[in-house]
DNA sequence: GAGTTTGAAACT
DNA sequence: CAGTTTCAAACTC
């Protein structure tokens, strides 16, 4: 199938050079003298070409070679750059701000897996979040599946950007013809990349190939600024800035920094989302040519979430006035403040903790040991709370048609967007105050629940949800989903630009899965603000406030929009390796088992989703055997 | 800001 | 597994 394409490719694939030299009389006589010499040309001329032939597409290549391949691709295209009538390095170029920005892609490539397995807290600060717990287990041992996930994304990686490649060099011709205005074009088209490469990640072989003529316009760009815009988001996370950070075991909220994060299972935006927000702030000034682009499409986007926000905001608005004082105190919600007093921010009742993030200087916490210089009392103590629960630490609130699968049998469920995973146990506050978990996760109560007199307005546990709401919820996101439709037609660079926007993050996050945004692509039902983070007590970093910042924090907040969703997938992720992996013989449900419902153990329900999202499912279990991590653990 | 309420988390 | 205790956030005044 690919040999068709590689000799189109070849033959497009220097059309230029080659056609003046051969033409010429000289060409002619050395090629009558030996031919060696015009073969020598050919690497020059072709140097993807090893690479197209080299292109798995399969889905279930190895992990170990594909991420080989990935390596050597990068190198090879880096190397590649060397020739200066390569058009796409020519692109590239454009793209490059710096010289020592395309130098330090080699090394972002490398952090991959350095970031990945290695790095505590700090140089982490967006991936570690992200990392499970049993990836960086203290001995480091790669027996836990959490191991999988950063392979996986490698594996998935490799694989998306083969296509691209292959793409690259099939279209050579629309490489020739597209012309990135600006180096925030090139850029936002490759991050356009990232997004679809991301969506891409967890379709079929033959899915991402019919993807492919969306990544046309990121074929135009090498990896290398891909890799830039990772390492753009990495720059917080120098080891120098790490050092900055631990030294004052801070980091939280401050614009420069970012705030430590206990390497976890755990999907804690609180940490991630800042995180992103950070490191995405860096990519954003690149960008800001691009961002300005879908500037308006962006404002209009936040108009429609604030249609549909006043709902919900309502329901929020008292717990608002007082979070207001905080974030005029220039904190916000952003950041986890604890105030624990006995549990030495040690416990899950301490939010930071729970929240998979080290306290900060502005917590009110006393004898808190939920710093990094008591890291591995941290890590201990996660792990053991872990055995205890593996889902601890991981995202207690399931969005979007997932929570359908959750209890398929659940007559009553209702169409609330998303669900408590575990439900809320409460007794006197009807459901209606943030006392209650799936209240203050901004969804409604389910089968899971054991509440009493619920009237939670997101719905309630015996389905007589708050239906007109989530109805015209509902309408309004079709009328979006449409009006957007509509816009990604017109300006497909555009709306990519910004998709890319929310993809960016999970580009730092390499071992994060990456789906449809949680609430501005497939459905633009704006959860409740506090709904948007996944990990329960965390929810509230996505206030309304924040959200409702138009322009570039807006898409910001889409951005860890996005990332709530990854959350809660990474969650359901961990969840199902944890079904499948060695470890799920720990148990899962809580001794009392009121608190850790879970849902997907279910025959049925796991069943459900592992039908609905098989292929990447299979693959995360089939695909990426146990192997040791290529870096050192520290 | 102090005190109360609440329900999750932890413990027995 | 059920009941109890502990805990800190949410809430009220």
């Amino acid at each position: 199938m690919d040999t068709p394409q590689k000799s189109v490719n070849t033959q497009i694939g220097t059309p230029t050079s080659k056609s003046r030299s051969e033409d010429s009389p000289l060409f002619n006589y050395i090629n009558s003298l030996s031919p060696i010499k015009t073969r020598k040309s050919l690497p020059i001329h072709h140097p993807f070409s090893s690479l197209n032939f080299t292109s798995p597409p399969s889905v279930f290549t190895s992990p170990h070679l594909t991420t080989l391949h990935k390596e050597s691709r990068f190198f090879n295209t880096h190397n590649s750059s060397s020739t200066p009538t390569n058009p796409v390095e020519e692109l590239a170029t454009q793209a490059e701000d710096t010289k020592d920005a395309s130098m330090e892609e080699e090394a972002s490539i490398e952090m991959n897996h350095d970031d990945i397995f290695a790095s505590p807290c700090g140089r982490d600060t967006t991936d570690i979040s992200l990392v499970p717990y049993a990836t960086r287990g203290e001995n480091g041992s790669s027996e836990d599946a959490g191991m999988e996930l950063p392979k996986m994304y490698d594996n998935v990686q490799a694989k998306n950007d083969t296509p691209d490649w292959e793409n690259l060099i099939s279209n050579t011709s629309d490489i020739l013809i597209f012309d990135a205005r600006n180096d925030s074009e090139a850029l936002g088209c490759h991050l356009m990349q990232r997004s679809s490469t991301s969506e891409a990640r967890f379709c079929t072989g033959v899915e991402m190939r019919t993807r492919q003529p969306e990544l046309e316009c990121s074929n135009a760009i090498p990896n290398e600024a891909v890799s830039r815009v990772r390492r753009r988001c990495l720059d917080f996370e120098t080891p120098e800035n790490k050092e900055a950070l631990d030294e004052n075991n801070i980091a939280a909220c401050e614009p420069s920094s970012s705030r430590c994060v206990v390497p976890s299972i755990g999907l804690h935006l609180n940490a991630c989302s800042r995180n992103i927000q950070v490191g995405f702030q860096s990519s954003i000034s690149t960008l800001q040519e691009t961002l300005e682009q879908t500037e308006n499409e962006t404002r209009e986007n936040a108009d429609q979430d604030a249609r549909v926000e006043p709902a919900l905001e309502e329901l929020h608005m008292n717990s608002r006035k007082k979070k207001k004082l905080k974030m005029e105190s220039g904190e916000g919600e952003l950041c986890k403040r604890c105030n624990c007093k006995k549990s030495k921010c040690l416990k899950l009742y301490c939010d930071c903790f729970a929240a998979g993030v080290y306290c900060v200087e502005s917590c009110s916490c006393r004898d808190c040991f939920n710093k990094r210089i008591h890291e591995d009392t941290v890590l201990a103590t996660r792990k053991q709370i872990e055995s205890r629960n593996p889902l601890a630490f991981a995202p207690r609130v399931i969005r979007s048609s997932d929570s359908v699968l959750e209890t398929p049998d659940d007559p009553s469920k209702t169409p609330v967007s998303a669900r408590h995973k575990r439900g809320c146990n409460c007794k006197k506050s009807n459901c209606l105050k943030k006392y209650c978990e799936c209240y203050q996760g901004g969804v409604g109560c389910s089968i899971n629940c054991r509440c009493e007199g619920c009237k939670n307005a997101f719905g309630r546990k015996d389905g007589s949800s708050n239906v007109d709401m989530e109805a015209k919820q509902e309408e309004k996101n079709e009328a979006t989903e449409k009006s957007r439709t509509a816009k990604t037609q017109q300006n497909t660079e555009v709306l990519m630009s910004k998709e890319t926007s929310s993809a960016l993050p999970t580009t730092s996050l390499p071992i994060y899965r990456q789906q449809q945004l949680p609430f501005s692509s497939s459905k633009n039902l704006r959860p409740p603000p506090q709904s948007l983070l996944v990990g329960g007590s965390s929810s509230w970093i996505y206030n309304s406030q924040y959200l409702r910042k138009p322009d570039i924090s807006l898409t910001q907040s889409r951005i860890e929009k996005s990332f709530g969703k990854l959350a809660e997938d990474r969650a359901e992720e961990m969840h199902e390796i944890l079904i499948h992996s060695p470890i799920a013989n720990i148990k899962s449900v809580s001794p009392s088992g009121k608190r850790v419902s879970p849902p997907h153990m279910d025959s049925s329900s796991s069943g459900s989703i592992l039908g609905r999202k098989t292929g990447r499912r299979k693959l995360i279990l089939q695909s990426v055997p146990s192997l040791p991590s290529l870096t050192p653990q520290y």
